[in-house]
Formats: structure tokens, sequence, C-alpha cells
RNA sequence: GCGCUUGUAGCUCAAUUGGAUAGAGCGCCUGACUUCGGAUCAGGAGGUUGAGGGUUCAACUCCUUCCGGGCGCACCA
């Protein structure tokens, strides 16, 4: 139940009636009339601005056109306590507390369902996120668009559309080339007791891969690895096998949970990426060209040559796009491109990619060949994730690729956990670099919001412990016959913002909403929890020992959001601490 | 040079998809507490939203021109 929209509605109705009397003049499209949740100071529950929307039309001052229309307003609904017009327009509606009584019966009736827009229509998405190379273990960098990813499907997952998590494997093109031969010489190291050549920039050089080269030696006693060329093709399959179990178990540990994974070298192999260029060169979208040097680009070290390229440009970008080298091998764009193809094919409303900041570059002519593809724009949408500046002992932390240098997600989960590295790494709108500082992260205070949060769910689970009573059953009382005190209406108004909170999430892909919603929930209830310290009516638990209905009601539904909202974001919310 | 992105309190960031007197946390200054439900709370100071122009009843938000930061800019992935 979302009341904003309820009232919205409501409003509409109200003037649709006036404009077929005669009384008001409409514009084609209401959409511009909003129901708002009003600054605190107001002391109003909901506000409109409906009249400044109107008033021109109407040649009517908005203030005016307010006092007609909250009288209007006003008059068709009991629940109502007070309706004023506020300068510069706006009308503000305060309900009477017995509205709050049946505003917390209403969720606390529906508690699964409450915050779910039931209003919109309810799509088929495809989301691909990490999609890292499979060369090695994921690391911080990878981290933030990971949970990104995952917690827009839970966010997509709670508001009922359909979701269906992937990652893209790369394992087909030079990078596999060069991490294949590095296993094969840490092999060499450990069978023969060749030393790895450590000077080659081309191979990797970290030190997981001697676990990756102990672990094929192992489970192939019977293959012999002398010769490089036999064995290529075969060591490949096992040298991403086994980098591939170990990112699973990266995630694993995030807790993120892929429902398909896509190889590229599968869709090269099936000639996807003919058929889809095929396909481009039919609807002339694909042709034979060069590409010139960037204003600002030595010339000299500038080679052109002739390739097929995709014409981008069509769509927006600034150059066209190259679809295959100059040995004729496929470029990884237009593999990612028959990918793409083949995620328009399975029918879905909507697809997003998650990447990373250092990708963004590519956002151009990946949507561009979609709207090629599909004929549509907006069909794929991209979200960036920012940076992640690490931050310890006050100072920032560099990683580089030089091994050892770097931070892995485990070191991260050994080091802070899953639920801090989540609520943490989601805490922020992912358009801006985030600051991860390792020690604040690990506190155990007001100034880490993840444990703010939880210590509000574990407050309320230790009344329910004092009652004897189970926080996780639903309960039920007869009569809704009690009225809510101004701080705990205070209280039920932020709840009744949870629906518009999981709109805007969902709508615009900014999950980072959720933690700051259960940041101000929660600091709501803590102010009123210490109120119970000079008032003993205050209290949860009376001078009986008791909770009364309307107190037991009242935590049963702050803790409901806020197990939704971490169920979301993908933190466990422990009754004790 | 071009493209994307970002600039809000001393610091880290929000701002209800264009709304009202721009809000939190940290830090600073008062105050509550022999752990009672203190992993908490109450109060105070702190702002020309990088700068200018425009659109609008209304701009942190949209457009535009500058300025500063980040990322990217061949056949790598």
């Amino acid at each position: 139940m979302n009341i904003f929209d309820k009232y919205l509605d409501n409003i509409k109705k109200i003037l649709l009636d006036l404009s077929k009397k005669g009384d008001l003049i409409l514009p084609s499209s209401l959409d511009g009339i909003t129901a708002e949740i009003p600054p605190a100071k107001f002391d109003s529950d909901i506000s409109t601005n409906v009249a400044m929307v109107l008033s021109k039309l109407n040649k009517k001052s908005p203030i005016d056109l307010a006092d007609i229309l909250s009288d209007k307003i006003k008059g068709q609904d009991k629940l109502i306590d007070e309706i004023s017009v506020v300068k510069p327009g706006f009308i503000n509606i305060k309900f009477k507390p017995i509205f709050w009584t049946n505003f917390i019966k209403e969720i606390i009736q529906n508690s699964k369902s409450y915050g779910i827009n039931n209003n919109e229509a309810k799509k088929n998405y495809l989301i691909e996120f990490v999609s890292a190379n499979p060369t090695g273990p994921l690391h911080v960098g990878h981290c933030r668009g990971a949970i990104l990813g995952d917690v827009i499907a839970n966010v997509l997952l709670f508001n009922k559309h359909k979701v269906t998590k992937e990652y893209y494997v790369n394992d087909y093109g030079n990078q596999i080339i060069n991490f294949t031969k590095s296993v094969y010489f840490r092999i060499r190291e450990i069978s023969f007791n060749e030393p790895f050549p450590i000077d080659n920039e081309e191979l990797y050089p970290g030190d997981y891969l001697i676990d990756f080269a102990k672990n094929i030696l192992n489970s192939n006693k019977d293959i012999d690895f002398k010769n490089f060329n036999n064995i290529s093709e075969k060591l490949t399959e096992l040298a991403i096998e086994e980098a591939l179990k170990l990112i699973k178990k990266n995630l694993k540990s995030l807790g993120i949970n892929h429902d398909n994974f896509i190889s590229e070298k599968k869709l090269v192999l099936n000639h996807e990426v003919e058929k889809v260029i095929e396909f481009l060169q039919k609807n002339k979208f694909v042709y034979k060209g060069k590409i010139k040097a960037p204003a600002g680009e030595d010339d000299d070290n500038w080679i052109e040559r002739e390739q097929l390229l995709f014409k981008s440009t069509d769509f927006g970008d600034d150059k066209d796009r190259a679809l295959q080298k100059s040995d004729n091998a496929w470029t990884y764009f237009a593999s990612d491109v028959a990918y793409h193809k083949n995620k328009l094919d399975r029918k879905f409303d909507q697809l997003i990619n998650i990447l990373g900041a250092d990708h963004a570059g590519y956002i151009k002519r990946i949507t561009s060949s979609v709207e090629a593809l599909s004929n549509s724009k907006g069909k794929l949408i991209c979200k960036v994730s920012q940076l992640v500046k690490l931050i310890k002992n006050k100072k920032p932390f560099k990683m580089s690729k030089r091994k050892g240098d770097y931070i892995t997600v485990d070191d991260l989960i050994n080091e802070v956990g899953k639920d801090a590295t989540r609520f943490i790494m989601l805490n922020r709108s992912s358009d801006v670099e985030l600051d991860f500082d390792f020690d604040n992260v690990v506190e155990k205070s007001k100034d880490n919001p993840l444990y703010y949060v939880q210590y509000c769910y574990v407050r309320i689970a230790s009344v329910f412990r004092h009652i004897g009573k189970d926080l996780k059953s639903d309960i039920k009382i007869d009569k809704y016959d009690f009225e809510y005190s101004k701080d705990e209406i205070n209280i039920l108004k932020k709840i009744s913002e949870w629906p518009k909170c999981i709109d805007t999430s969902s709508n615009k892909l900014e999950p980072h909403r959720i933690p700051t919603y259960l940041f101000e929930l929660s600091s709501l209830f803590h102010s009123y929890w210490n109120l119970g310290k000079d008032n003993p009516d205050k209290r949860f638990i009376n001078d009986q020992k008791k909770v009364t209905n309307d107190k037991l009601i009242f935590l049963k539904a702050i803790s409901n959001i806020i197990k939704s909202g971490m169920d979301i974001v993908g933190v466990s919310v422990p009754e004790k601490m």
C-alpha cells in the first residue's frame, strides 16, 4: 500500500470531476502532478503540487486554486485532520491518528507484500554483471559492481519482476592464451624445476597460478605436459575451469549467485559472430574502412588499416568500431555484439549491464549495437560503478598488479566480512567514488551504518525475547482500537515512505537508497527508544512486564521493514550482537 | 584534443526521478549514562550547492559556456 499513490489517485479523480463540470482546465497529461513527502518542519503527511502545475492554464494564482482544491479534497475524506495551503502553492494534508492505526493494520496484515508496487507492469529483465576475465580471483575492483548488480537484481525481484542474472565468461582471445601459457610455466616450474619467466610481462605472475598448476597436475596424472603444443587446448580448458571455480567461490562468499555463465568461446564456435555480422551487413551497419587517428595522437605512431567496421557513429558514437583484427580474428567487441544478439533473441524486456568505471567508454558502442540489432532505443541500460578508494590506517591504499600488492575478495571477506562489505559498498550512489575505510568498516559503533541498523533490529528482538515471543512469526490481534502518539506517528510516516524508496530504487536502478532509508528509519527508532529513559510510558516493556498490542504491532512493523530492506541488500539481521 | 563522469558544511556523503527555509554522519562545542534498553540519545555552531548565463510558477537536479578532479580514447579484454 503506497499512500502517496493512493492519494494522488484521489486527487486526480477530483480533478477529472471538476473538469467534466467545466470548472477546471486540465493539460493533456497529468504526469507532472505528484504526491510527495513534505519536509519535516511542516507537520503534515502528504503534500501535492497540483495547484502550481494547473495555475497557469486556469489563469488563477496557485494559492487561490489550492484553496479551492483543498476544500474539495477535505470534503471527501474523513481521515484528513487538517489541510493547509502553503506558499508558493503546496497543499499539505495531515491525517487523523486513526489513519495511522488503519495504516499499520493494513501493512501488518499484508506484511509480505508491503513495499511492492502492484500498479506497474512486470518486466522480464536480464542483468549481466561481474563478467571478470577467468584468469584469476576476484579483487576489490570487481566487488562493487558485483554487489551493485546483485542488489539491483534483488530490488527488481522484490518488486515482482522476473530477473535473470548472467556472467559473460571471456574464455577466448589473447588474454586467455597468455593465461594458459602462464599456467603452463607454473606446471613446468613444479614438474621440471624450471624457474617461472617472471620478467615476461605478457604472463600472469600471481601466486594463485601455482595452486592452479598443482590442482591440474593432481587431477590429470595421465597427461604429459612436456610439449605445450600437444596439450594447449586441453590445458586452456583446465585452466579456465580452475579460474572459474575460484571466481564462483569468491562470488558465493559475497552472497552472489548467477543464474547463467555464458561462454564467449561457445558463441564463437557456434558461429554466432558470423551470423550477427551477416545480419548487420544486410542492414548496412557494417563496412570495410579505416579508423583515423584521434586528434592529439602522434600521427607517426598511427598505423591505418582497412578493416571491418561497425557504424556506431550512426548512433552517436565518436568513431566507428573494429569488428575484425588484421589477422581476421574477431575483436572482443564483435563477439560481444553476438552475445547481445543472443540476449535479444531470448526476448527479455530490458537488458542491464553493470560495468566498471574503466569500461565506461565502451557503453556507447555496445548500446549502439543493441540499437542496431533491435531497432529500439533504451533496450540496453548500462550502469557504471565508480572506483573504490581503499583506506587503511587513514591512508589511501594503492593496489598494483604486481604480486601480493592487491586485495582480493577473499582478503576482504576475511577481514571485514560479507555483511559489512555489501552494506558499505552499497551505501553510496554508484556514480560517486567510494571511500572504503577498513578501520571504520569493522568498527562497532554509530560511525558504522551497518551496525547502527542492525542494532535497531537487535533492540526490537530483545523486547520480544523478554516477553517470550518470536520476532519472526506473524502477530495477530483482534482489535486495532488504539491511537498512536505523535512520536510514534513520526516513525509510521517514515514507514509509509518505504514503497516510494523501493519504487525509486527499482525504477532508477539506484539501490543505494535502501541503506540510506534504513539508516534514517533506524535513527528515528533509536531516538524513540531513548525517550523511554525519562518517560516510562514510552518504554515498550511496562511495569507488568508486558508489551501492549499497539507497541507490539509497532515494533513488528519496524522490524519487518528492516528485515526486508536488509534482505534486499543481502545482509543479515542478527537478533543478538 | 575528444568522450564519459564528478564537484553540495572542515571531512565523507544524502536530497523523494524539477518542489517548500538544501539534510545526515564524522570532526568541533554543550549536555544525558556508576551499562538502565549507552554499539545509544538531546542540543549548538558550520552553506552564494565550483563560476557565469538560460529554461520553469519552482533548479543541487534540465540546457549552455567556462574552471577543477577521476576514467577512457587503435587489433587488449
